[in-house]
DNA sequence: CAATACCCTAGTGTTATGCTATGATATGCC
DNA sequence: GGCATATCATAGCATAACACTAGGGTATTG
């Protein structure tokens, strides 16, 4: 029942592009040095959420990523999803291609799995980039 | 964000005991019949189970597996532990040993795992194999 | 034109998964 | 007692995912 690194990673990513959304693109060496990440790692991650069209690029020097979109339409599920896959306890009930369960009309159990699958996916889109940014300006309030 | 099967086949398993639970020891292979299992693996679950003091077996012919206690008080959230570990979307916020995050006062992605977590649990431990079977009965009586 | 930074792909050690297989031990029944 | 039926325990193993590392190519800035 764990995530894999790439979500955890990628969302710290993206938390940080977040705090720094509209002063232009930022380097992922220095995401990487401020998240404590590898770098060529994150690439790869950041790769992932390029393509979900989440952030956008600039190559070249001076370079570097930014968020697509304002954080407030950015939900921690979105950037979950890019990287993890669609949300999916057990296969046969994942959020895209079910999978085909021969008995899942009468798999008792399977009705736990969607319940799980419902709930996670609740709190993860219940949350935005904007909210993070917030949370993290109330606790340096102190 | 998956399960492993352990979790999966193992609920099954759990399913199928507590619905023929009070008619004496049932053998594992036919409950891998029933639930589609292969026996082998199975019996390697029901060990983790039996571990944790959620069945008792009886060795010999005649013999099987039966719940330690009535389906009523056992929890979807006490199988899964048993078969997965402590709940955990990722390492520092496990149920269980949180790990040693160098950050975790000042992590606020953390925040989001710790909701995730608490949902997951809650749903988990807000069902119980009697419910389960309730709910067999219900689809049974169409 | 050189430094910077994105972009892409291949490779790699480690771990977990999902089993299979085999043998030992205990119990019930004839 | 002896045989069939179970649980019990452990070892092995092919596959896949994970978490990276490495190295090269391409675009942009100054």
């Amino acid at each position: 029942m764990r995530l894999s690194t790439k979500g955890h990673y990628g969302l710290k990513a993206m938390f940080d592009l977040a705090q720094n959304h509209g002063s232009g693109p930022i380097s992922l060496r220095i995401v990487a040095q401020r998240q404590n990440l590898s770098d060529n790692y994150l690439e790869q991650l950041i790769a992932m959420l390029r393509k979900a069209g989440l952030v956008k690029s600039m190559r070249g020097a001076k370079g570097g990523y930014f968020l697509a979109r304002d954080p407030a339409e950015i939900r921690v599920g979105d950037v979950i999803r890019a990287l993890e896959g669609p949300i999916a306890p057990v296969h046969c009930v994942s959020e895209k291609n079910p999978g085909n369960c021969n008995e899942a009309d009468n798999c008792i159990t399977r009705t736990v799995w969607v319940r799980v699958r419902d709930s996670i996916a609740h709190v993860l889109d219940s949350i935005t980039l904007a909210d993070l940014c917030r949370q993290a300006e109330e606790a340096n309030k102190d």
